[in-house]
DNA sequence: TTTAAATATTAGAATATTCTAATATTCTAT
DNA sequence: ATAGAATATTAGAATATTCTAATATTTAAA
């Protein structure tokens, strides 16, 4: 169905930024404060806020208040074997190059 | 690295349209001419030859000539691994979301 | 060596995404 | 109730993506 294709791209839309890869890959094992994904990325409050927001609202990961702090977490683990996939692949498409680049 | 990340981001730009899923999924075990892609999706002749552009020059498809027809094909079967896990997160998100409709 | 089928490329309007800067909101603790 | 820390939202310029229409290229076979 075609509609299923567009809500996988949206999906894959998540993934296809440079920053929101670095914060999944920080939530990969436990979650942090917003504050402390600040600290560990060294962006902007606002830019990770926002990215946050649309991680959150594609239900990638969800988010519980503990006291001052807004902890993150992912929704669902799967998403890190998506994640560890498409980095298998693209260390395998790097070696290739890497030989290829020898070889000349 | 940052690096890293950028490459990453960019493979994942290739799984964010919906119509190169549409012809990655129809690649998933076996190659097809750019004709038999136009036919089986409908689309313009253009539109999928510049998405098959998009995903060769990302190194996530390969294609070779056979007399007048040029068969794509994946370049790594894990590609659909990938995939296919998005889709699990995706119909387990579907039905949690079905069952909270259900539930009102 | 032409011709026609198959495929690729280009141009450009419409739309979407990303970042920064500024402002608003929401809690907690006093 | 108020102040301050933590987080979210908004606005908008810069950039990127997507599609269609038109044109170009390549190859096989006559």
């Amino acid at each position: 169905m075609k509609e299923l294709y567009n809500l996988h791209a949206e999906m894959c839309k998540v993934f296809s930024n440079p920053t929101r890869l670095e914060i999944l890959n920080l939530l990969r094992n436990k979650e942090i404060s917003v504050t402390g994904l600040i600290e560990k990325t060294k962006l902007s409050q606002a830019n990770i806020s926002q990215h946050l927001a649309i991680m959150k609202y594609q239900g990638i990961v969800i988010s519980k208040r503990k006291g001052k702090n807004i902890y993150y977490k992912l929704e669902n683990q799967k998403i890190i074997k998506a994640f560890d996939i498409v980095r298998e692949v693209l260390a395998e498409k790097l070696k290739k190059n890497g030989k290829i680049v020898k070889n000349l």
